[in-house]
DNA sequence: TTAATTAGGACTAAAATAGTCCTAATTAAA
DNA sequence: TTTAATTAGGACTATTTTAGTCCTAATTAA
């Protein structure tokens, strides 16, 4: 169903959580009680995002973790990418590799260019925005004689 | 990785090969040479397609299978639909159901409105922009003051 | 009647994902 | 210096999803 896993979606949970705490730390366990995700998947994922850079951690009593960039400077797409890889909408999408299926492949080259508007799409997405759900979807089908869609965030 | 799963990307191929056949009937046999999938998976596809209600099937001596709508009119969303279910990038985006954690969710109804974009964006590319890979991804940053993301297609 | 074809569904195998747990390293505070 | 609280790293298991195959029945042209 094109959809990110349910790691990636807790993870954008803690983030939202993390914003709120600004720049005090907080413990896996006050995460988790936080957000109600059970604390041992908590940990991995604070781990995962630790590894991927988007926060901070401090071992020993009173440690914690934190942002290491400002909410609206995390997007949807850096999630994603912490959690799943590059963002690849198909095997072959990601890249122009070993697709067996290469040569005589009618859709390929198209869903490299979809990839890359949904990867636009989450790019312009941030952390902020799902917190506040300022993100909001317009759909508008003439512009200039062509037919697009927009997608804005609310200023 | 947000991706579609290997079935729904052959599937497309599939619909792409039958729209080179017009009118004529394509019999498995044939679209899993012209395709390069193995019968059993095109087989297995057809099927799928055909209760989807995007290609029609005549059984019997010289029958197969073509397309229900033309190629312009089948879109990939309508091919996610077929083999993945409606299309939904977290469990509690397609609804607002039975999540858990629903209560003090901060992400929910911003991956619902991200959903939204992502679907529109599949509606309206068809098979035939996949096969003549006419459509192109471009990115524009500002429109009226406003960040934006424009995705057009060829026209 | 036969052979070519799709329909339907059961089944297996493989891969991805989620979730848990253990041990080590670090650190503040008693 | 010891202890307790905390993160780091990774192994492991269980579950779910996905891919792929196969069998039998129904249909139909020749």
């Amino acid at each position: 169903m094109i959809k990110i896993s349910k790691l990636t979606d807790y993870g954008t949970v803690v983030l939202a959580e993390l914003a709120d705490h600004q720049h005090e730390l907080a413990s896996a366990s006050e995460l988790a009680s936080l957000t109600s995700i059970n604390l041992p998947t908590v940990s991995k994922i604070l781990k995962i995002l630790n590894k991927a850079n988007l926060i901070d951690s401090v071992r020993g009593v009173n440690g914690g973790y934190k942002l290491l960039r400002k909410a609206n400077q995390i997007s949807a797409a850096d999630v994603i990418d912490a959690f799943e890889g590059p963002l690849s909408i198909t095997d072959c999408s990601s890249s122009k590799q070993n697709c067996k299926h290469e040569p005589q492949c009618l859709v390929g080259p198209a869903w490299q260019n979809i990839n890359a508007s949904i990867r636009t799409l989450l790019e312009g997405i941030t952390i902020l925005d799902l917190q506040n759900n300022n993100y909001q979807h317009t759909s508008i089908t003439k512009f200039a004689g062509m037919p697009i869609n927009i997608e804005t965030k609310v200023q």
